[in-house]
DNA sequence: TCTGGGGTCCTAGGACCC
DNA sequence: TCTGGGGTCCTAGGACCC
């Protein structure tokens, strides 16, 4: 059966909710990341009217401070994007029972066979988009198509407020349209390789086999290049739950060499990321570390243990172990990070009764300190180190 | 201009096992 | 003395996305 899928994407987010929120930021340049004379901050939203003076995302704020001086700078409200990001994906559950929500500002629609309740796809699409616009007062771009990829390119087509509709069949013709730089999933390095071997268009690209493409570069690489210019047919979204992560890094505003420093930090992180393992009542026996140097080489350890972490202690022990075997103290550092791997819901049993050690006292503590501060979020208690 | 933070996936090599 | 083939798991690094 033909399928239909819309991409919907927030145009300029998180400077959208900040212009919605303060009438007086409306019409003008807003970028989100962070204030002018922060060190090492990157644009992470800048709104249309500060675009205009060739501010972008991931651009660092210095740069952006320069090119934009009387731009409105802000940090972000990150909770509060949540919020409307949560608004939003409820009015798209109003159009499809099949919703991919694949960042907080983006999701892909399986409109397929929705014709007898909305009409056609175009129709739902301007009806998705007042209703957005009605509820939220955001605007979003819409891409329509019969492949997730191909909606994906078509909701950036035009923007903002934009609707790009790729008829049925017209897919790999779309593609075959679009400058190399549109191919989605094609980053710098990518995009380096493809002109260096020779190719100046998503035609040239077509034009080879997928043997070809995949001696050029690599096989997973390849079968992508081959698939992405006939429309994408077979890369999809949402399939099936990944082994997943959670990790927390910092860039320091100046590089860290003092061993004392270097310690609260990583205590600092396995304090973030034991607290979100927490939350989200998942246990994990790989941890691993991120050094950033101040050159930006970056080296990662990690290690697998027969048991999960316990505790921030534990968390804590585990990294500083690990940031023994790799620190090169010459260097200073400019970023360090911390992660748990291979993601295990903690209401899986554990084999065996090896947990029932000592660390399982730590462990109870913690939890007992969790509720806690549940319960009295004026108390925050720290570990000691972190004063 | 000087490079965030949170993720996922891929690759290649090594260890280990049968 | 020289050395298979397949499978799985782990690790380090890299590419990419928003």
């Amino acid at each position: 059966m033909e399928k239909t899928y819309l991409h919907v994407d927030l145009d300029a987010f998180f400077a959208s909710v900040e212009q919605l929120d303060h009438i007086e930021y409306r019409g003008k340049p807003v970028i989100i990341g962070g204030l002018p004379g922060d060190r090492r901050a990157v644009v992470s939203t800048a709104s249309y009217e500060a675009r205009k003076y060739g501010v972008h995302s991931a651009m660092p704020l210095s740069l952006a401070v320069q090119l934009c001086p009387d731009a409105i700078f802000i940090r972000g409200n990150y909770k509060r994007y949540h919020e409307k990001s949560e608004q939003v994906m409820a009015v798209f559950a109003n159009y499809s029972p099949c919703v991919i929500q694949i960042s907080v500002d983006e999701a892909f629609l399986d409109i397929t066979g929705t014709e007898r309740l909305f009409g056609p796809a175009e129709e739902l699409a301007k009806k998705l988009k007042e209703e957005v616009k009605s509820k939220t007062g955001l605007t979003v771009s819409v891409g329509i198509a019969g492949t997730m990829y191909v909606a994906k390119i078509a909701s950036g087509f035009k923007k903002p407020d934009g609707l790009t509709y790729v008829q049925a069949g017209q897919e790999e013709n779309f593609m075959l349209s679009l400058p190399l730089e549109k191919l989605w999933g094609a980053g710098t390095k990518t995009l380096q390789h493809l002109r260096s071997a020779g190719f100046t268009s998503i035609k040239d690209i077509h034009a080879k086999s997928e043997k070809l493409l995949q001696s050029i570069f690599g096989k997973a690489t390849g079968s992508f290049l081959y698939d992405s210019v006939r429309g994408g047919q077979s890369i999809s979204f949402g399939e099936e739950a990944k082994s997943r992560s959670i990790s927390s890094e910092r860039t320091f505003e100046f590089d860290l060499t003092d061993r004392l420093a270097i310690d609260m930090a990583l205590m600092e992180l396995s304090t973030l990321v034991m607290y979100r393992m927490h939350k989200e009542e998942v246990r994990s026996c790989t941890v691993a570390l991120k050094i950033r140097y101040e050159d930006f080489t970056t080296v990662t350890i990690q290690e697998t243990s027969d048991f999960p972490v316990s505790s921030t202690d534990d968390m804590f022990e585990r990294c500083k172990n690990l940031f023994n075997k790799k620190w090169d103290s010459s260097r200073g550092i400019r970023l360090l990070g911390a992660g748990c791997y291979n993601l295990q819901n903690k209401n899986i049993p554990i084999q065996g009764n090896l947990f029932e050690n000592n660390n399982s006292k730590k462990a109870k503590v913690e939890e007992a300190i969790y509720k806690l501060e549940e319960k009295h979020p004026e108390l925050k208690i720290r570990k000691a180190l972190l004063f």
